[in-house]
DNA sequence: ACCTGAACACCGTTCAAGT
DNA sequence: ACCTGAACACCGTTCAAGT
C-alpha cells in the first residue's frame, strides 16, 4: 500500500506540507512548552504533541531522542527566559533581579517546577544561567566556598518559594480570598488554632496576597548572605 | 441496596481471606509509598499496585477515589513521618530538628517533593504539623505577620534544598566523585568558567558533600528570622 | 460491602515500510 | 532524511456482574 502514490513528480517540487514550515526541535519544544502552559502537564502526550504540529507521533522521534529527552528540551528552553545577572551590577541587585525573573517564569510554567529534579542532563542555556550566577557571587567578593553556600541558598529560597506558592490554594484576588472563606468554614479551631488564626486574621484581610511574601524572604537571604561574606571577609583581612 | 446482606449470619466468620489482611486504606498508602520508594513513582500503577496486594487494580478504588486521592493520601502519610516541633524547646531549636526531619523524610522519598505541589487538599496530618510549626513561631514571640513571613521563608528554603539537592548529578561518595570527574572533562572551561572552577576546586575536593550546605543555609535563615523578629519587637516595645 | 472481568479511551515506543 | 501505519505493552477508569 502506498505504492499506488507514486506516479509522476512534478519538476518543481511542491512544498511538501504546504505554508507550513518543516518540522524541526526548536518548534517541537516551542509547541510543546505552549502545550504545558494552556493545558498543563498532565496533557502532554507525544501523541497530543504531534496532532498540534500536524504530524503522527513517531515524526517527533526524529528531532527528540524520547519524552525524558523532551522535557530536558523545555526545561532547557525556560532557563534561555530567565533574564541573566549583569556583570555592571553589585551583586546584590544583579541576582535580586535574577531571583525575581526566575519567579516569574516558573510563574508562567507552573508546570516546570516539579520538571527541574528529574532533569539530570542539563543544557547549555541551563549551565550558562549557573555559570552566570556563580560569577555574579565571585565577582562579588564571595570566596569559592562562600560562594557554593550562597548559590545553594538563594536558589534553594527561590525554586522552594516558588513550590510552596503553586502548592497554595490560596494566594489573592476575590475567588481565592471566597474559596480561603470555606476553608476556614471547615477548619476546626480547637484543632488547629494556630492555622485558624493566620487564616482568621490575616490571609482574610482585604490587601494579603501570599506573592509579596517572595521579597520579603528573598531580602532575608540576600541581607544574610552579606553578613555572611563580610564576616569571613574580615576574618581572612 | 445492601439488604440482601441481612439474613442469618453464622455464629463464627470465616477469614475471607485467608492468611491475608483485609485491604484497607492504610494498607493501600503504605505499600504505594514502598513501591515508590523501591521502583521510583512512575513505575507506581494502579495495576502494580492491586498487583502487590494480591487484588484487581480495580479493587483499589473502593479504599481510594482515584489515582490522586492516592497520591494525595501517601503525602500526608509522609507528613505524619516527620518530627512535630516540641513546645519545651525554643523556637530556634525546636525548628531547626523538624527541618532536620523534613529533610530526613524527603531523603527517604525521593518522589514526594515534586508530587507536594499538585497535592492541593491537605490532609489531616499535613494540617496538623503546620499548626504546630505556626504555634512554634508564635509562642516564641512572633508577631502573626512576621509568623507568616517567618513560615514562608524558612519552608521555601527547608523543601528548596531538598529539591535542589535531588537535581545534582554529583552529591558524595566516590562513584559521584568519579561522575563529577567526567562532567569535569566535558565542560568546556572557556565557556563556563566558573562552573569549571566550582569543579575542579571545591566539587572535587576529597571531602566534599552537597549534603552539608544544608546546614549552612538552614542557620543562615533561623539566624535571619531571630533577628527579623527582634527588631520589629524593639520597635514595637 | 467488597471484589472482578471486560471494555474504553488513552499512553510511549519499536519497527518495517514508504517518499 | 524525514515521515507513517501497525503493533506491542502498557495506562486510569467505568460499568455491570458476581459473592
Amino acid at each position: 500500500m502506498g505504492s499506488e502514490e507514486r506516479g509522476e513528480m512534478p519538476a518543481r517540487r511542491v512544498q511538501r506540507t504546504e505554508g507550513r514550515e518543516r518540522l524541526n526541535r526548536a518548534r517541537v519544544l516551542e509547541t510543546a512548552i505552549r502545550l504545558a502552559d494552556e493545558d498543563g502537564i498532565e496533557k502532554l502526550s507525544m501523541r497530543r504533541l504531534g496532532d498540534e504540529l500536524g504530524v503522527e507521533a513517531m515524526s517527533l522521534y526524529n528531532h527528540v531522542s524520547n519524552k525524558e529527552d523532551l522535557l530536558n528540551g523545555m526545561i532547557d528552553a525556560l532557563y534561555g527566559e530567565i533574564d541573566l545577572p549583569v556583570h555592571d551590577e553589585s551583586w546584590k541587585t544583579a541576582l535580586r533581579k535574577r531571583s525575581v525573573s526566575v519567579r516569574a517564569v516558573l510563574l508562567r510554567h507552573p508546570w516546570a517546577n516539579g520538571l527541574m529534579d528529574s532533569a539530570t542532563h542539563a543544557g547549555p542555556s541551563t549551565m550558562r544561567h549557573h555559570d552566570r550566577v556563580l560569577g555574579t557571587f565571585r565577582n562579588g567578593g564571595f570566596s569559592l566556598a562562600m560562594t557554593a553556600h550562597a548559590f545553594s541558598a538563594l536558589d534553594s529560597y527561590v525554586y522552594g518559594f516558588a513550590k510552596q506558592e503553586k502548592a497554595l490554594p490560596f494566594d489573592s484576588g476575590e475567588e481565592a480570598a471566597a474559596m480561603a472563606h470555606v476553608m476556614l468554614g471547615q477548619l476546626p479551631a480547637g484543632e488547629y488554632p494556630y492555622l485558624h488564626e493566620l487564616m482568621a486574621k490575616h490571609v482574610l484581610r482585604p490587601g494579603y496576597s501570599y506573592a509579596e511574601e517572595f521579597a520579603f524572604g528573598l531580602e532575608l537571604v540576600l541581607d544574610a548572605l552579606e553578613r555572611a561574606k563580610d564576616s569571613t571577609a574580615e576574618g581572612k583581612a
